[in-house]
RNA sequence: GGAGAGGUGGCCGAGCGGCUGAAGGCAACGGUUUGCUAAACCGUCAUAGUCUGUCAAGGGCUAUCGAGGGUUCGAAUCCCUCCCUCUCCGCCA
């Protein structure tokens, strides 16, 4: 959420914002919020007006009260009045706020100003060229849907059957490798990048949506149970920085670093049709997340930190990969600036997605109300929030499969994980 | 699911119709004292909105005691609904 003085101050800036963002269509609604407020400076000043004489009289009263001396009979008349007048302009001045704020929830962030300027993903830029490591692959490479079915570690088709499209099964040394991706990540940072271990719920109630920024905007996009009116997270993002909801962080304490694994839920509504099958896109993912509740003046250092992080996973496991910088128009509503790490296909001969790093400053801060004094005396502040994937298994697993493939079809298992699977090879006979 | 207790400032905790934005303590910050540390003592210490003021210091007014309604001239205090925490019982794991 912005901050209203902001939007008041230089409400040009932020159109300029939204136009960058390809979010021209939002401006009316910018419009409207400035009226809003006007509106509402005049009605609290009238407001509280009579709300100070009926404070003032009511003393008056009391003082006549006690002192027994006359009637207060004409007094206690004249404030009923007033009561329902003032009760009529607050009923009035919650509508507007009420307004107000559903605009400003759904109004995006601010952009950083190294975000290069563009209209959509393919004008996003290339921060650090692919990198490369060493893979022989002479030989025609099979896509990791080939790989699962043949080595009966995948199982789409069951997954399907128990739950509907996009809930892939791991069977045997293949939910072993699973499990070996996510340990190594969750040792990696918190063992090497200083991050503390978060195991969180896997459902959310609609503040913590709305505190993250994926309620309202994204709300169609995540599972809700409506029983109990949950929601399934669709990434560790959401309970992780909702952990210090509504609390003054002690300074000292920042900047204070959290790993997750979750298991991530979305689903993927009008999205069929593009990068379907198998790990592409899915409905139920596992991925490790790094959350970052800085000082402001941090915060940027702190954003490359946790690309850096995401990135050593990747070198340790020998996956090729890029990072972009996102361009205004394809990076998400919350951030003001954003990396997309993406891991190579061998066999779709392309990028896939896998991780996402980006910067909030204030704007979840403020939505869920997470400060701290910056020292003793002075006034509270929002910290900034960060995140970053570090990483999402599923396509890094079809990257991974597709890489360590031998031309007999097996998949041999990358170094550093062997600590953890236990094997080094997954092979035909696997089960 | 049933019965009870409770939710007050950064934290603990008093207050239970007007003099309470809220006692007291802790923490924090500034200072005095001190060989250093500690202790002791003094002082300062909520947030937001709005008006005023040299976009200063400061001051005025308003709101906020889990959330939302209600009663009342006036509510932290009384009533209703909801949420949450704790204890006991039951049920399930």
């Amino acid at each position: 959420m912005l901050d209203i003085n902001l939007i008041r101050q230089n409400p040009e800036e932020i159109v300029a914002m939204l136009h960058n963002r390809q979010l021209g269509s939002e401006e009316p609604k910018l419009r409207k919020l400035l009226d809003l407020d006007k509106e509402r400076k005049e009605l609290v000043a009238r407001s509280d007006d009579q709300k100070a004489l009926r404070n003032k009289v009511s003393k008056e009263v009391a003082d006549i009260k006690k002192s027994g001396a006359g009637s207060a009979e004409e007094l206690i008349v004249q404030m009923k009045t007033v009561a329902e007048e003032i009760s009529v302009m607050d009923t009035r001045l919650s509508t507007l706020e009420e307004e107000m704020e559903n605009i400003l929830l759904g109004l995006p962030n601010k952009l950083h100003d190294s975000v290069p300027i563009g209209r959509s993903a393919e004008e996003n830029v290339i921060f650090k060229e692919g990198v490369s490591f060493e893979h022989r692959l002479d030989f025609p490479v099979k896509n990791h849907l080939e790989l699962g079915k043949s080595l009966r570690i995948l199982d789409f088709e069951r997954g399907a059957k128990i739950s509907g499209a996009g809930f892939p099964v791991y069977i045997g040394k293949g939910a072993r490798l699973e499990r070996a991706l996510i340990n190594f990540m969750l040792d990696c940072h918190t063992e090497r990048h200083g991050y503390t271990e978060v195991f969180p719920p896997f459902f959310v109630n609609r503040e913590s949506l709305r505190g993250t920024g994926q309620w309202p905007k994204f709300a169609d996009q995540v599972y809700h149970m409506q029983e109990d009116d949950l929601y399934a997270i669709p990434t560790a993002e959401v309970p992780v920085t909702n952990l210090h909801r509504g609390e003054m962080l002690d300074a000292k304490s920042l900047p204070i670093s959290y790993a997750a694994y979750s298991a991530c839920f979305r689903r993927e509504a009008g999205s069929y049709g593009k990068d379907t099958r198998g790990f592409l896109r899915v409905h139920q993912f596992n991925k490790v997340e790094m959350v970052k509740f800085t000082r402001p003046e941090e915060s940027y250092a702190a954003l490359e930190e946790i690309r850096e992080s995401a990135e050593a996973i990747l070198v340790a496991l020998k996956i090729p990969y890029r990072v972009l910088l996102l361009c205004s128009g394809d990076i998400s509503a919350n951030a003001t600036k954003c990396y997309d790490i993406e891991v190579w296909s061998p066999a779709e001969q392309k990028y896939l997605e896998a991780s996402s790093c980006s910067n909030f400053e204030d704007y979840q801060a403020r939505r869920s109300n997470i400060r701290f004094k910056p020292d003793g005396k002075s006034k509270p502040e929002f910290v900034h929030t960060l995140n970053g994937s570090g990483l999402a298994t599923s396509r890094l697993m079809v990257s991974l499969m597709e890489h360590y493939q031998t031309a007999e079809g097996s998949i041999k298992v990358p170094e550093v994980l062997r600590p953890y699977t236990g094997f080094d090879e997954i092979t035909q006979a696997a089960e």
